[in-house]
RNA sequence: CGCGGGAUGGAGCAGCUUGGUAGCUCGUCGGGCUCAUAACCCGAAGGUCGUAGGUUCAAAUCCUUCUCCCGCAACCA
């Protein structure tokens, strides 16, 4: 059997559409679940929507709707912008689903019946025209950071999780486990913040709405945000409380990374696996808080009217365009810039000069000089070593970016390679070989070991670029596509036929 | 003194762990080439590496001061 891996994405909340930050996080997830395929893992990938709370009560409220019609709507919405990228996730789940909230309810009583969940009030400064509590910190010297007004102190019943019963347990597993939190600034934050000083036990059900799911043994209550979303990594995948266990579920939990926007980290790293704990689960093996996807350097947001939408750019630049975009813009741990000039820049430079203009020229040569018929002849010449070293030595540094998660530094690795390739036409001059009745071999040579060269590359490139790289196939007609094919130079094939040449990217000329 | 991160040529970033000619992509300028999507290749200009001090033979890299920016600060999905 193969070795298995599972990735998730956070669950998208559905109050609203997602713009281009949130889209980020499925893109980037999709591009490490394809490459685990290609490398031979049994991968699930799960994602899908956050489907309860009190912002879409109200929402459904003021759309005159019912919060079940809302929350169809917009996850129709989510899924569709997912399909859009091109997204290959195995299951997308909505916690709406009977399923999910039978396991919720069941693991809510569990944790209830042993003693780690009691019933207690909820004490805080609550503001009565505005129906909301805040907390100290929250408020604006002693006012409604909303509206203003005079808040009074409130209580309302409620039950707790008891997490500082798990502070200490937590501590020494994060420190025993260097890799839990990626990136290491972000477990410095968790640890330092929030675990150190001791937890608070959390809040976890509400009666103030009634959009979500609800106690079992106490119905004026519901169960708040943190146990339904989180269990969504486990009840989707056949949890059950007794032990009962899916198939699925005994062969890919535990997962192997949650990827999740920084903004939502402490809930992931810390209450998250408290509860898998209090459960007698295993804990996921990483979770990776990804930075964000910032407009210029502001936050992307309502107020701001900065909103970039993910299918308004793949409608005009194409999906493969925004997926590289993403992937490479995006450092390892500090937050990216979008602006539509830099994806432009990015488009002409990257895709269309290097990559697509590579290919481009690279089948015209062969049609015109041979009709498109490439053999190796091996007639091999000086700089024909260092193109070949630079082939070779690409799998390896793509694949330790990889295991890494430097999604950017690994695609870079890659177009570095069509670099060289381009390079390698101007040292061996293919146009001039063609003039010369003596040289038309090595001239074979040259062509194949472009072929070759772009084959390879694209091998790789298969997991960011999934639609372009089977493009580039079909266009230099090989069937060698898989990551077995990546050990020597030379699987393309001989006496070879190229296809079609059509152009990979346009160039955009901005006025 | 709440915690953490950042400040590197016009733009976006790397380098800092393990001090020793400051690197990449883009842009600009000059040249080359013509197979190609005015693309490709070569070269050049351009940086007091936020500030002030310290350690050292030597600091972007280690230590300290200050300034500015950002995230988090407990129930906010």
């Amino acid at each position: 059997m193969n070795k298995k891996f599972y990735i998730s994405t956070a669950i998208a909340y559905t109050s609203a559409k997602p713009h281009i930050g949130n889209t980020y996080e499925i893109v980037l997830a999709d591009a490490i679940a394809r490459f685990k395929r290609l490398d031979g893992y049994d991968v699930y990938f799960q994602t899908g929507t956050d489907e309860h709370g009190e912002k879409i009560e109200e929402k459904a409220k003021e759309a005159g709707i019912s919060p079940q019609e809302y929350v169809d709507n917009i996850a129709g919405e989510i899924k569709n912008i997912w399909d859009l990228m091109n997204t290959s996730y195995d299951k997308f789940v909505r916690t709406t689903d009977k399923k999910h909230e039978k396991i919720v309810q069941d693991i809510f009583k569990k944790l209830y019946e042993q003693g780690d969940i009691y019933k207690s009030e909820y004490k805080g400064l609550y503001c009565v025209p505005c129906e909301s509590f805040w907390t100290e910190t929250q408020a604006v010297d002693g006012k409604c950071p909303d509206c203003g007004r005079d808040l009074t102190e409130a209580t309302e019943e409620a039950y707790f999780f008891k997490m500082s019963k798990y502070s200490k347990w937590l501590e020494e597993y994060i420190e025993n486990h260097p890799h839990f939190i990626e990136p290491e600034a972000r477990k410095n934050e968790m640890l330092n913040n929030f675990i150190k000083p001791g937890l608070e036990d959390l809040c976890v059900s509400r009666t103030s709405f009634k959009w979500g799911i609800p106690v079992t043994f106490d119905d004026k209550h519901v169960i708040y945000v943190w146990i339904d979303a989180l269990s969504n990594y486990i009840t989707f995948l056949g949890y059950d409380i007794n032990g009962n266990h899916s198939e699925e579920y005994k062969k890919y939990w535990p997962c192997d990374v949650h990827l999740i926007g920084k903004d939502i980290l402490r809930f992931h790293t810390i209450y998250w696996p408290i509860i898998l704990h209090a459960l007698g689960e295993e804990l996921p093996h990483q979770v990776f808080g990804h930075p964000w996807l910032l407009f210029g350097t502001d936050k992307m947001s309502k107020s701001k009217g900065n909103i970039v939408y993910a299918d308004d750019l793949v409608n005009t630049y194409g999906v493969d365009a925004i997926r590289y975009y993403m992937l490479h813009e995006m450092p390892f741990a500090a937050d990216g810039t979008f602006t539509e000039d830099l994806l432009i820049e990015s488009i002409n430079s990257n895709l269309a000069n290097n990559l697509g203009n590579l290919v481009n020229r690279t089948i015209g040569m062969a049609e015109k000089y041979f009709d498109g018929h490439i053999t190796n002849t091996h007639v091999n010449d000086a700089p024909d070593n260092d193109l070949i070293n630079c082939v070779l030595n690409l799998k390896d540094k793509v694949f330790v970016n990889m295991d890494k998660l430097h999604i950017a530094d690994a695609l870079d690795n890659i177009f570095d390679i069509y670099r060289r390739a381009n390079k390698y036409i101007d040292e061996t001059m293919p146009w001039v070989l063609a003039k010369d009745e003596q040289k038309q071999e090595r001239l074979q040579t040259v062509l194949y070991n472009l072929m070759e060269t772009i084959r390879y590359g694209t091998v790789l490139l298969q997991a960011f670029l999934p639609d372009t790289a089977q493009n580039i196939f079909k266009q230099i007609n090989t069937k060698e596509t898989t990551f077995a094919t990546l050990d020597t130079f030379g699987y393309y094939e001989d006496n070879n036929k190229t296809g079609i040449k059509e152009v990979l990217f346009n160039r955009i000329e901005v006025k």
